[in-house]
DNA sequence: TATTAATATATCTAACTGATATATAGAAGC
DNA sequence: GCTTCTATATATCAGTTAGATATATTAATA
């Protein structure tokens, strides 16, 4: 029936913005999308079938020099127009896995150290992803001041050198749309981060009795 | 392989507070964890007879006056064991699935009014969302002050009126738990407002340009 | 008396994840 | 010159999950 296709809406919005190989497909949205959406292989390439199948996309064969063959995908105007279709329609609440809280809910009947020990496993994560997502929102920052174009994107961002009114501007959203959803991504940390400082320092109240409560 | 069974676990996890049938675990998940995790019928009822036929759990049928019969399921040792062990591992990286970035991302190249309106949509969805939580927020905060059973939680806790030292802890803790998780909602809630904030006065910012950035 | 809501269990298709298989090309190490 | 490692590139499968829907029964409402 139908019901979903969000992998093939995805791939098409993102051959709405250039042709890709599937394989460019899976790094852009390894580096672009990761915080905030995946998709595996096991689905991609059946989709890529689909969509040609269904006249969303065409597939053509290209040969680099020094590089293996890749099939690269281009966006219909059929494809286009779905895309559209989709993007004006609403948007389905969202949906999150989180085992660290899962474990910690299971776990509250047993010691309150197994609980801290949860906590503290889910809040080590989120500090390194926390460094992660730091230094990135700091190479974006510099680049949106100097209108550079970060090393890492170099792949995915077609860059306008001859900075015209338009090209310039061009570059500039692009660069902000990748930064506005990393600095998602860090918000999100960041509220983790201090949800885990928050439910320790009750837990450490609720351990030792009769302290006066935060 | 048996590589998951996160269903499994969670619901040996949620029997090791007390023996339930099928769609008791399917409500408590939702009052409960619904903020975090989430379990479909699809999975929950094939998972049960899973789970019986292993020896992780057992079923008996019950018939409470006027209502239905129903089978309740009870938890083993061994299905006990290895819910402890699964508590004892790694925890994953969680995921996500916000349709809402995905959009915004993919839109950036079309209309600025366009990716605006996605984030509006974004922002009253979470605004509904936020009310909700801090009326149960308060809810809680009340109950853990006077050390009262909210009814929606009635059947769900097991309230221990007679309070003895050991039975007011336990109240005290399984209200913690409930109350905890939803700070961990009501905190990602609050990032995803003002992260629509941030975006939107940015969007602003870049459309009616030259103004003194923010 | 009819309809709706809540309780209770079950099933199916479509979608998705993660692991793994396969192959080519370039780089690195020895 | 040979092996090994990494990156590029495509593909597939088994296990897992989501969401819709079917089906009864009892209680509440109109």
């Amino acid at each position: 029936m139908a019901r979903k296709k969000k992998t093939w809406l995805t791939i098409l919005g993102l051959l709405s913005w250039k042709p890709m190989s599937g394989y460019d497909i899976k790094k852009y949205i390894e580096i672009g999308l990761s915080h905030f959406w995946s998709e595996s292989y096991g689905q991609l390439f059946p989709a890529l079938n689909g969509l040609v199948d269904q006249g969303l996309a065409t597939r053509r064969q290209a040969v680099s020099a020094g590089k293996r063959k890749k099939n690269i995908y281009t966006i219909t105007p059929l494809g286009r127009s779905q895309f559209i279709a989709w993007l004006g329609g609403p948007i389905e609440q969202l949906s999150v896995r989180n085992e660290a809280l899962l474990k910690f809910f299971l776990a509250s009947k047993l010691s309150t150290s197994q609980s801290i020990h949860i906590i503290e496993q889910y809040r080590d994560q989120q500090r390194s992803l926390h460094a992660l997502y730091l230094e990135s929102e700091l190479i974006y920052r510099r680049a949106l001041e100097n209108d550079e174009l970060p090393e890492e994107l170099a792949s995915l961002i077609e860059w306008h050198k001859t900075p015209t009114q338009r090209d310039a501007k061009s570059n500039r959203q692009q660069l902000e749309v990748f930064y506005l959803t990393l600095r998602h991504g860090v918000l999100h940390v960041e509220a983790r981060l201090a949800w885990c400082d928050e439910a320790l320092s009750r837990l450490n109240g609720m351990s030792t009795r009769k302290e006066h409560g935060k």
